[in-house]
DNA sequence: TGCTAACATGAATCCTGAATCAGTTTCCCG
DNA sequence: CGGGAAACTGATTCAGGATTCATGTTAGCA
């Protein structure tokens, strides 16, 4: 295995630091655009104007590229999730300023999302981690959020922080993946908001009345 | 392209009918376990027990069996679930029936749900189709529940059906692969049943309009 | 039994693309 | 300046694997 002279940001110069990053911007692109298996170094360098050679003195190979690109954006991910919700006061706003920045950074980052899928057969533990680090945080609000009476206490935290993820993936999915949109259309955000609200909010409802 | 002489299935004796079926079986399990780029011809014809040149008897190229694989599966899965509800009546009872039915295929065919994921580069369209089929059906059950009075009136069903798909491929994607459980513990299913339930239930909470 | 179409074989072909390396250029510090 | 370290180059190497093909085998029907 190479050594990885150069993959350490911190031992770079001003100069390295610039073709790094774009040989993170051009794998992402491509990685997106073409698929994993499908990009070829030679369409990476290409796309970010380097020789072929360069690309090894900054990543130790192509798998290497694809845990750096998405360890990156999943590190801009949690950061703005946690920006977005946390000038918002109360577990309910909180959420539906989660789910627009998700939205938002979906939209922003479409090709992400579908390599983040594509890295579970290119290093199992970069796909799992993925999601276990953003449901680890949510998990850790929400769990705040049932002590202080926010919302409606349950069974199991985590696996509740799964199924709202999953509300999320898959509703951007529909819209900004399959429809190629620039943003969720707010008949579906209102949808699942009002769907989250009744399912967090804290007060019991009363026993169903006949039909 | 090849004319895919073989390729239907109407036109075999039963002999070839056999290979073709051991050819889909072995297909899905190489495509689990190494994945679609890394599983070869090879592997396939030999967990299949017939040589390489067979394999092109039946399928035009690796693509058209994945396609064969997840077209098949997909049949079978849609036709488990509608199996699985069509017995239980109420919707929020089907809504459990049908979470539990979906965890059980899941845990039943751990690499389908991987293979499908993996599809959206291979072929995109079989991707989107897997899910749109799902949710088609999905959103028309839930349409006739909410004209019913079932369950809550939303803005789009369709986003509905997604939110509710996002659920169950997140807590069993969460459970059954990341874990290798054998089944989704109990705790999680109580968690999302009653999240399902209190999310679809027709009553309307007492508006909490923030402002 | 013999004949034919369906089925099966697996070695050979041929291409792709990841990774290497011997050498060149850029940059900066003394 | 001048020299050395850091960057960069791109043709070449090399292995892997999808697909083909010329040939052999089976099975059912007349």
């Amino acid at each position: 295995m190479a050594p990885a002279v150069r993959a350490e940001a911190g031992s770079l110069t001003a100069r390295g630091e610039r073709t790094r990053s774009r040989l993170l911007a051009a794998g992402e692109e491509v990685f997106g655009q073409r698929g994993y298996h499908e990009a070829s170094i030679a369409d990476i360098t290409q796309g970010a104007g380097v020789a072929q050679g360069t690309f090894y003195l900054y990543f130790d190979s192509k798998r290497d590229l694809m845990r750096a690109v998405v360890d990156e954006r999943g590190h801009q991910l949690r950061a703005t999730l946690a920006h977005a919700t946390a000038a918002v006061v109360g577990r309910i706003g909180k959420e539906q300023a989660g789910f627009a920045a998700y939205f938002a950074w979906t939209a922003r980052h479409r090709d992400l999302c579908r390599i983040v899928r594509q890295s579970e057969y290119v290093d199992a533990d970069l796909y799992r981690d993925w999601y276990r680090q953003l449901a680890d945080a949510y998990a850790a609000a929400l769990r705040t959020a049932i002590d202080g009476g926010e919302i409606a206490e349950v069974d199991d935290v985590e696996t509740l922080a799964y199924a709202l993820m999953g509300i999320g993936d898959f509703v951007g999915m529909r819209w900004l993946i399959f429809d190629d949109r620039r943003t969720v259309p707010p008949r579906a955000v209102s949808t699942i908001n009002k769907l989250v609200d009744r399912a967090l909010s804290a007060e019991s409802l009363p026993v169903r009345r006949g039909r």
